[in-house]
DNA sequence: CGTACAGTGTCTTACAGTAC
DNA sequence: GTACTGTAAGACACTGTACG
């Protein structure tokens, strides 16, 4: 005697589908909604490490990307990545959205999902639905920060640090965090490892801050998009796709020099657009190098073309580049003058063309070519 | 009461196929 | 092209039973 399950249909009144292993566990997973959920049998699936790490990830850092969950969390099958994710959802733990067509599906935790990640040792975050406007920006910083996690280094979200930095004591909170992500405080096991001892900024109240950075006269915090743990020592790392202004930016660097002479932050590397290259590195003038505003500051020699193969230096900037298709494509975007900005599909077409001609020059160099146009056009017709 | 083991059902995964 | 469904194979967990 089959078991049936009534469906509501806009086709008729109702309509009768066999009950089958699937519907049976979806239906379980729909019922068993929750932290829990997905603990124990009869839930209609069972949580994995790889779905947890992704909920706490994505908890931490907003969004990610199912290519992202894909490639980062299950072994890069696709397959994979969208039936556990479509669990997750189920069960209550994860929402999507596809609203931005470039960036595919986009999901994040809900406030079950949250709770579900969370760990002893972990700072507690509230859930968040992702603005789409910051889409990018958030989708690169958790790019950059999935491929330094996937080298085995320890990453703390903005999100993780503004949690810890924001407890009522002087920084004790923020300090554990700091030893328990591996950070060399003096005494820990990574400084005995590491043959390191990383001390914290003191801000003007003469507070100590392990991740916040103090910027400005009012001693306001200025926060890295994210932080890795290298060696023990604190590497900040800078998403940055918009030019700031001269006084703002400047600010920012003069707070990061104040916490690298403190023995806090070890290295703040960059990952920028070419403005921001340009606004950061200088450029090249009538008589030689306009030096930009890491000169202005000592971190770079004066007058002369910056040699980013030297190893070791407490600033470092770099492209700003996109793995994943659809977070390269809205990088592309940004970048490309206008009248080079088309649509998703058009781009990708484009990259094909580029890809088979095997240029030496990056796609966007290779692109703004005055010829490649020319080309493209008589290809199209 | 504890252990070993077979039987059974549950869950994961990859592949093939379908809908829009 | 993307998202979803169905299926088969295998891994795994639970249950019941036999045995000491």
């Amino acid at each position: 005697m089959p078991e049936y399950v009534e469906k509501a249909s806009d086709m008729g009144p109702q309509f009768r589908v066999p009950m089958t292993r699937k519907r049976r566990a979806a239906a379980a997973r729909r019922g068993n909604q929750g932290v829990a959920s997905g603990t124990v049998r009869r839930h209609g699936w069972r949580r994995t490490s790889a779905d947890e790490q992704l909920l706490e990830f994505a908890g931490a850092f907003g969004a990610i990307t199912l290519r992202h969950a894909a490639e980062y969390f299950y072994g890069g099958v696709w397959e994979t990545a969208r039936k556990r994710v479509q669990f997750m959802r189920e069960a209550g733990l994860l929402e999507r959205s596809d609203n931005l067509r470039w960036a595919g599906t986009v999901v994040y935790p809900t406030a079950s999902g949250m709770a579900a990640a969370a760990a002893p040792g972990l700072p507690e975050l509230r859930a968040l639905v992702p603005s789409e406007e910051r889409m990018l920006h958030r989708l690169l910083v958790a790019e950059a920060a999935l491929r330094m996690r996937a080298r085995g280094v320890r990453v703390v979200a903005e999100r993780q640090m503004r949690a810890v930095e924001r407890a009522n004591d002087s920084g004790q909170a923020a300090e554990t965090f700091a030893r328990f992500c591996g950070v060399a405080v003096a005494g820990s096991p990574a400084a005995g490892e590491f043959g390191v001892s990383v001390s914290p900024t003191v801000d003007g109240n003469g507070r100590a801050r392990w991740f916040g950075v103090p910027v400005g006269m009012a001693g306001e915090l200025h926060w890295p998009d994210f932080t890795a743990i290298v060696g023990g020592r604190i590497v900040a790392v800078e998403m940055e796709i918009t030019h700031k202004e001269r006084w703002r930016m400047l600010q920012v660097l003069r707070g990061y020099k104040l916490s690298i002479e403190a023995g806090h932050v070890a290295q703040v590397l960059w990952e920028v657009t070419p403005d921001v290259q340009m606004q950061l590195e200088g450029r090249r003038g009538a008589d030689g190098w306009d030096d930009g505003l890491l000169a202005d500051l000592g971190f770079l020699e004066s007058g002369q073309v910056p040699d980013w193969s030297v190893k070791g230096r407490p600033m470092v900037v770099r492209a700003a580049q996109g793995r994943d298709e659809g977070v390269r494509y809205a990088l592309s975007q940004k970048t490309l003058p206008p009248s080079l900005r088309c649509s998703y599909r058009l781009w990708r077409q484009w990259l094909q063309v580029w890809e088979q001609d095997a240029s030496a020059l990056e796609f966007e160099e290779w692109l703004m070519r005055p010829r490649t146009m020319t080309q493209l056009r008589a290809m199209s017709q």
